[in-house]
DNA sequence: CTATATATATCGCTGTACGATATAATATTT
DNA sequence: AAATATTATATCGTACAGCGATATATATAG
């Protein structure tokens, strides 16, 4: 079995601690806005869906990658925030399409917008984290 | 207030979707080993711990990013599952220095190794998604 | 036109992180 | 050096997000 440098490890370790960092900046960006953790995701996933993905709760649940029924509800409780509703698709009637409402378009602009100057100051960072843990281990001796 | 396009959303959840995957991964593969979420990565913290900070329970919860007592408990449970030993330092003995016992030593080093494999064949997606997000707008008529 | 698959929804539970609070050791002030 | 404040760690009860098991509705296959 291959071993991992300690190198390695601090690659590892500080990629994860550069992740914690955003969403911890995330959590407490959405908290403010009266949001819960999730919310803030599944509308941006609503809104920023890849071209040609039509927004049903099963794709939104693969995009969030969690279970199905945790996404229906996440999108219970948005509902009921008004921040977005629910539309049946007239093609197959099984199938329930989100759309944000004009308050979740409103609370998702601002949120956003936070996160993307967070995000991109963040990103060299981030961006060379990655790379320190690409970069091809140089015989090292092996940790422990 | 500045205004998003259509692509700095896609590409803020695209990245998410990113991170989501990964982090979704990381937690099949830490449940697998019979860890706890957040165990892997405490224990991941110690060992590659930027040098010259010692790791003790308030510089761990940093790096964690969650408040100290959350990381006692999380430390607690560690060290029931025989994962880490807690050593009081000798000259402030408040301190609780931690160490990863020999159990510990080998769980990290599997999953840490798989997590290596699965962040090198990831990072370049993730780069390419940072990219998009740092990327300069160009005039793109804003969303909604 | 029954059987099976797909899409969404409900209920009860568990686990993780938190808030509030406690204990212990050290540092500072008078 | 006694009193007070600060720092480090620990405990207890709680809240809430996501899951497993299960249910309902619609659609497709044989």
């Amino acid at each position: 079995m291959k071993r991992l440098t300690l190198s390695d490890y601090q690659a590892l370790a500080e990629f994860r601690f550069q992740i914690r960092k955003y969403l911890h900046f995330s959590e407490q960006a959405v908290q403010a806005s009266g949001l819960e953790r999730g919310q803030y995701q599944l509308m941006l996933a609503i809104k920023g869906m890849p071209e040609g993905v039509r927004p049903r709760i099963r794709d939104l649940a693969d995009r969030m990658q969690v279970q199905h029924h945790s996404a229906v509800e996440l999108i219970n409780r948005l509902e009921a925030g008004g921040y977005v509703k629910r539309e049946r698709a007239q093609e197959d009637r099984r199938e329930v399409l989100l759309a944000l409402t004009a308050k979740g378009e409103k609370v998702l602009g601002e949120l956003a917008l936070h996160h993307h100057e967070e995000l991109r100051s963040a990103a060299p960072t981030l961006v060379a984290a990655l790379r320190r843990v690409t970069k091809e281990g140089k015989d090292e001796t092996p940790s422990t």
